[in-house]
DNA sequence: ACCTGAACACCGTTCAAGT
DNA sequence: ACCTGAACACCGTTCAAGT
């Protein structure tokens, strides 16, 4: 008997109970799969599942890492476009997953686990925006308040997914917050400075 | 027997039911108090909640109702304040019902009734947003955008609470969005809008 | 180590029965 | 019309028992 084979397997039945819950928990939704429904769609017997994870939360976190290490590997093959077209891009690639986003949030408040998840990713995304800030001339002293704004702005995205347009105006609005720097829609002067 | 003594218990009992709702729904959270507790705190059996309320969405419609009015009553007072106050005060006002704004975000997915509140509660917002922009001198042509950023921000404030210096930091941003207007970090005095 | 059938505790909702 | 005790259906999790 091979002393290695089993541990090869573990990963493989792991993966499949990941890739079922993901799929359930964003199509239907984390409070409406119960775990027969993802052990069934992995092929397992329901209490398998507590083998591998220590709880439905532990599931989640698993399906949130899932799903966040795929959209930044995508991300990664962009760092070249325009700012405002990565946040565009980012925002449509990570719409499917609106229902991890409210779940997450739901969850925060009981879920210890979950809680340390979501401020991680917090910091992640504060970080990239910092960056595209900075790129797009947003003065250091309105920096905080234009990454938390970023962050706020992206989430509502999120949570209320919208036409392309209104999602395509909003982008803009927040990557130039100055006015300046647009693409002309039909070019215009911009109105600043108070009055 | 008077004909309308029962009508009047009826109101007070709903009454009792939907505070004790709203007091375990904002503490406690939704999914967290069962009708059981809600009963018990309102003094009825379980089962008598359902004589008053279809399902527990439906109290929970109630619930926010019931919140959404004592906020707009206090909100009523300080119409003659400047733009960004009653938007910090607003959201401070809110920040005690995160809970509720989660589990609406949550539950507008799979439930008619609270989807329906929803997106009330969403053209509200959006309204009263787009008086305080125009006020603001956002330009016509940006004022959707901003006001969907607007309701995204407090929304985000809602939802992360923070520490009040950021709060204001990004309340103010979001107000003055062309930088000017702001008050210098180091003065507190207002610059008083509109000259 | 890995997997399972059966049971447990809990919860929203309903029902038949009372006044 | 209003209220209730008891039951039902469902769900996350655990346990004792298997390999």
């Amino acid at each position: 008997m091979p002393r290695n084979r089993r541990p090869q397997n573990r990963e493989e039945k792991r993966d499949e109970i990941v890739a079922a819950a993901t799929e359930l928990f964003t199509g239907t939704g984390y409070d409406e799969t119960p775990m027969t429904a993802i052990a069934a769609a992995a092929g397992v017997a329901t209490n398998t599942i507590y083998w591998y994870f220590k709880d439905k939360d532990a599931l989640l976190v698993a399906v949130l890492d899932r799903v966040l290490a795929e959209a930044l590997a995508d991300a990664g093959t962009r760092t070249d476009e325009p700012w405002s077209d990565q946040l565009l891009w980012a925002v449509e690639r990570l719409e499917r997953y609106s229902r991890l986003v409210t779940v997450v949030h739901a969850r925060t408040a009981i879920s210890p686990v979950i809680d340390a998840w979501h401020a991680d990713f917090h910091r992640l995304a504060e970080d990239m925006l910092a960056g595209g800030f900075r790129s797009a001339g947003v003065p250091e002293e309105s920096l905080r308040a234009s990454i938390q704004i970023g962050v706020f702005v992206i989430e509502g995205l999120l949570l209320h997914p919208g036409s392309a347009e209104s999602r395509r105006e909003v982008i803009d609005l927040l990557a130039h917050p100055g006015g300046d720097r647009r693409h002309p829609p039909g070019d215009r002067t911009r109105t600043r400075s108070g009055g």
